[in-house]
DNA sequence: CGACATGTTGAACCTCATCAACCGACGTGG
DNA sequence: CCACGTCGGTTGATGAGGTTCAACATGTCG
């Protein structure tokens, strides 16, 4: 509120900050965090609106706040697949590269923490903590991504879109609301539309509704509205899912 | 040969390495490398051996010196995804987690440089170098962790057994006897049998026999037994694999 | 030479893509 | 206020691409 460069002050946003343990400044003292708050920036992005393109230089990397955005990749003749989901603590952009080889697009209102491109490499190489907290959470990208091949590459449609559901379904009771101990029915919000969730398989929207109204019938999921889902039988959507059960061999 | 533990000796292996410069450890100064030379054994693999699984504790890390090696996934009923090759300079092992996710599985003979884990992680916090050295690996891992998925989720049979060909082509042209400049041919050995192809693409043995026969009856590709491949039109090939021409819009 | 592994080829089948119609929600403008 | 177009989603009919099952070819090793 005030113009006052007192200590506290700049780091005010930082404390306020819903991600800040989470994100990739957790690993930051406060003194270090003086930095980052001074060169940091919210952001706001509508649905659908562009974050980075895979041509042009991106001009900034970022903490995702709230929202999610996805990452994806397209074919010269228009045929795209999703590489990734971005969530809360999640960060963006592609350190040590001039560009980042994504699209980014926000799938739904997203609010951003950025930091100018350059400022941020340089903080980058000045605390080895932060850049190892980005090594850290890179490994576990490329799991999910790999993770993720084995979905593409080897299940079926149903096994696909039952992934996906109970991916979420797992989200929404870690992250739901922390009051509710045991939550007998996770229900959550589809961040993504039809054709996203296509694009995320590597289906096409039709075999993506048949396979959904088929949970529904088979009442495994419940519909209320098209982007709102129940789970009540968590159980067998993680069993559609395959990859459950390490092998009861 | 000698047993003489003076200096120069202790840097003979690393000094002698082919893979030196290319491999992670080109960014330590000599003074530096000792150290690793120190915990360093080379170790050959046969075709078929298993390096790492994805049950227990990975107990090294280490460099492919030569060879090919194939990290797969595995469902529960035996479904099986490649999702990913490492070939000369790469390194081997998910540095920071207790189990690798993978399962490591020498695809030619494989000779490796290896670190044991508790050693390799020391040196790994003294020298920042190595670790981003690692890091701008990992990223590179990731990009094109996120191509396969494209070329899994949006790519036809044909598609898919062209760009494993291309990607093959393009290396054997960098890697190649550098002693020829212009390779009018590009020539290699497939370092897969069918059934490892097939994992990789995510189809079946048949498709991937098929798509080759095809390639091969239409002129693009040329076979000399089953391994051996030269590539006469690599101009075809590369616009069969999709991807190419970045977009003529 | 026979056994076994690897690769090829053929035929039938099935999953999923394609094409098309329809529905409901929403927003806009006459 | 209602007709209209649009957008996202669902459902149906049809067919192609890839899997499955099976037979056969080839090569290797004891």
């Amino acid at each position: 509120m005030s113009a006052s460069s007192d200590f506290s002050l700049d780091m005010g946003r930082c404390n306020a900050c819903a991600i800040r343990h989470q994100a990739v400044c957790g690993v930051l003292r406060d003194g270090e965090l003086v930095r980052l708050n001074q060169i940091s920036r919210r952001r706001t992005f509508d649905v659908g609106q562009v974050i980075m393109t895979d041509d042009d230089r991106a001009e900034f990397f970022a903490n995702v706040v709230s929202g999610v955005i996805k990452l994806a990749k397209t074919l010269p003749d228009g045929r795209q697949q999703i590489v990734g989901l971005l969530f809360a603590p999640d960060f963006v952009g592609r350190a040590y590269s001039e560009n980042n080889p994504y699209f980014a697009e926000a799938a739904t209102e997203v609010e951003l923490c950025c930091f100018p491109r350059d400022s941020f490499e340089s903080v980058l190489k000045e605390y080895p903590g932060l850049e190892h907290r980005l090594f850290e959470r890179t490994l576990d990208e490329l799991d999910s991504a790999r993770e993720w091949m084995v979905l593409l590459g080897r299940k079926t449609a149903q096994e696909k879109v039952a992934s996906f559901l109970f991916l979420l379904a797992k989200r929404s009771r870690l992250t739901g609301c922390p009051h509710v101990t045991a939550t007998p029915t996770p229900t959550f919000e589809l961040p993504l539309t039809r054709a996203d969730i296509a694009d995320y398989l590597g289906l096409t929207i039709e075999t993506v509704s048949r396979q959904i109204t088929k949970l529904k019938t088979t009442g495994v999921i419940k519909l209320l509205g098209t982007q709102h889902i129940a789970v009540p039988d968590f159980a067998t959507l993680g069993e559609l899912a395959g990859q459950e059960h390490p092998a009861i061999h």
